[in-house]
DNA sequence: AAACTGCCAACTGTCGACAGTTGACACGTT
DNA sequence: AACGTGTCAACTGTCGACAGTTGGCAGTTT
């Protein structure tokens, strides 16, 4: 009844593979043997090089012809590009999503902001989780399904840039009150000001990705 | 010496159907089966399939599991919700390369308007060539390489949209002012100014394409 | 005549094997 | 000892064949 997600071998070996190369599990700079993996996975090389060529459309991998596809080694360089893009797609998002709103959505991102103050004061140090559901809520606001396709793909190489760069900050505080001012720009229906909001909080994001990188 | 672009089938085959997609040589709504494109290339079913896929993760194909690849078929909602992207992307190119732009740049965005002046006074209406050329050229000078290359994809599927709405307008003259004015600010180095324009020129671009449409 | 059921052809998903290329190592040369 | 050359193993690129699924059509039932 419930047309299974993916039944497809290659669909599975995406999953797979793609979690393994976000949690670092596949490090960066190393390579990604076929064979080796499609064993280990219990696949045959073709459904296994669909999966390695998709995450490489998603930018998790990089194909280097004859020689195979390998975890991308970044450098700060790459950082600053992508938080250009990054920051293109989500003040825009923040924009439509200031106008777009409907009430059920503030609420949402109000309850997300919520659950990050009561886990902050818990102790916890604002784990990633809740940054990337605050992101997601407002993207769902934005109601833009190709800008939030975009700001998927970009986030999750974000990810795969934090554990290139051996970061793995919380830089928690700053973040939650961004995160709250939004909220009310946004409220306020604010476009202009949520842009300009947004903008800052990635500057900010950004910048702390540079600083504590290990390179 | 030089390496070749692509010597590998998949590679070939990705231009050859790329061309035929956008060109509607292979109509909107129309299904590709891989067997019998397959041997029309002269190439076997594997390549072939790592070429759909490459596609369909540019936005030029929809997968449906079991059933093939199909030329997405796109309405109005689609054409609003991809230039929300493209506008998002533009704007924020334009403003890098307002204030980024070398004289070299602004140089070439000139050349790049000149031309189309000439070309439109001696009759002709615009080519989308030139049209494609101007934006391109404003990229380069954004030097963002990752705001560059979505930028890209998003055209691509502008121009796949163009052929499934029936829809080939010469918009010519109020883009060239339009081109004109973003130059004029770029070489101000007026990064907000730029963006406004730019949305401005996208937005017009977008109404045209809605109301000149077949639907 | 409409609707349901079972079969069938066509096509995609998957596999194992072969061919071509790459980088590295060992050997010989200066 | 440093350098150039030839060989080789490992891996990717490609192919043809098999298996499983899908949608449609014919036949049957009401």
């Amino acid at each position: 009844m419930t047309p299974p997600l993916h039944l497809s071998l290659a669909g599975q070996a995406v999953d797979v593979l793609r979690e393994q190369v976000l949690t670092g599990e596949i490090p960066p700079g190393s390579r990604v043997n076929e064979v080796e993996v499609a064993q280990k996975l219990g696949i045959s090389r073709g459904p296994l090089r669909e999966a390695i060529r998709h995450l490489a459309s998603e930018g998790l991998l990089t194909l280097v012809p004859h020689r195979g596809a390998f975890v991308p080694d970044a450098g700060p360089e790459d950082v600053k590009a992508l938080f250009e893009l990054r920051t293109a797609l989500e003040c825009a998002a923040a924009e439509l999503a200031a106008s777009r709103r409907t009430d059920v959505d503030l609420v949402r991102l109000q309850d997300v902001c919520a659950e990050s103050r009561r886990n902050y004061r818990a102790g916890q140090p604002f784990p990633y989780r809740l940054d990337l559901a605050f992101h997601q809520t407002l993207l769902d606001a934005a109601r833009s399904p190709y800008i939030a396709e975009q700001v998927r793909l970009v986030q999750q190489r974000v990810v795969l840039l934090r554990s290139a760069l051996g970061d793995d900050p919380p830089h928690q505080h700053a973040s939650m009150d961004d995160h709250d001012e939004l909220v009310r720009t946004i409220a306020d229906g604010d476009a202009a000001k949520a842009s300009t909001v947004m903008r800052r909080h990635l500057s900010r994001v950004c910048a702390q990705m540079l600083t504590s990188s290990t390179h």
